[in-house]
DNA sequence: CCTACATCCTCTAGCGACTAGAGGTGCAAG
DNA sequence: CTTGCACCTCTAGTCGCTAGAGGATGTAGG
């Protein structure tokens, strides 16, 4: 078996070098084992959790969510109501933040579309930053 | 004219007392007037200065954005383009950001409608997580 | 005038999730 | 055997605040 040298393990999973030295340091992998000169030698399962915590990371869960996740992943005999639960809880954010996004969109919008590439007294996205009664919509 | 303490400026701008700090300490809002004791006294003008970059917090601005609309306003002669370039950048950001959490939704959707509420091993979240070839959007 | 209490002051440290850099060691190819 | 990249540890920095310690000030009531 060819050893797993940490710039592979990053390679394979997608997660870079020093961030894989994080999730070691904050115990979300466990500490692979050394080479004679004290150089991590990971294994293929080692990638496949890098791979998990980084697909989990894309989707914007958070490091304690992901560790929650993880131990459910390692005891595969347990109820999947808390990572239902987790799942669930992301997705009203993630809904929650596009609609306050939308409303950002189109405030923005009017910001740009006000402006008349003029000079700054004249300039929407100037005057709607400095007076919040302008918003059409009341997103925040 | 009444002294406006930290308290009545944080009220009134809708910033947080340890935020205005902040902001001074980093030179986006000039130093104000001290009282004998002191202590801070704050003019109008420095509300709707604090006000304005709440706003623009609000709409996602960062603070580097932020000291350079600042400074435009400051001082209304010039021309709004950069303003203009701001506003489109960050009009940008919003939109990508936008598609990139509808992405995301879907594939939260998924996973939550897949998941049978029985146990890990059966559990569609934390399959899709492992293996990032079953996203069905291409979106990360 | 005194006391109680809210508010103010400065300063340092902490958050999350990394990222950058210094200063040194290991290892494989030529 | 040397070159040069990849690895090691450690500390400090990023962003935009937020929390807390420990002390001073200001104000209202008795």
């Amino acid at each position: 078996m060819k050893r797993i040298t940490i710039g592979e393990a990053a390679r394979q999973s997608g997660v870079k070098v020093p961030t894989v030295r994080y999730y070691e340091s904050i115990g979300l992998l466990a500490a692979p084992s050394r080479s004679e000169g004290n150089q991590r030698s990971f294994e293929p399962a080692d990638i496949s959790r890098l791979a998990f915590i980084r697909h989990a990371r894309e989707l914007g869960f958070e490091i304690e969510a992901i560790r929650t996740l993880l131990t459910l992943q390692d005891d595969p005999h347990q109820s999947c109501a808390s990572a239902d639960a987790i799942a669930k809880a992301r997705l009203i954010e993630v809904e929650q933040r596009i609609r306050s996004l939308r409303a950002l969109k189109a405030e923005l919008e009017t910001m740009v579309e006000g402006c008349g590439h003029g000079r700054v007294d004249q300039c929407r996205v100037i005057e709607v930053l400095a007076d919040h009664g302008q918003c059409t919509h009341p997103h925040h």
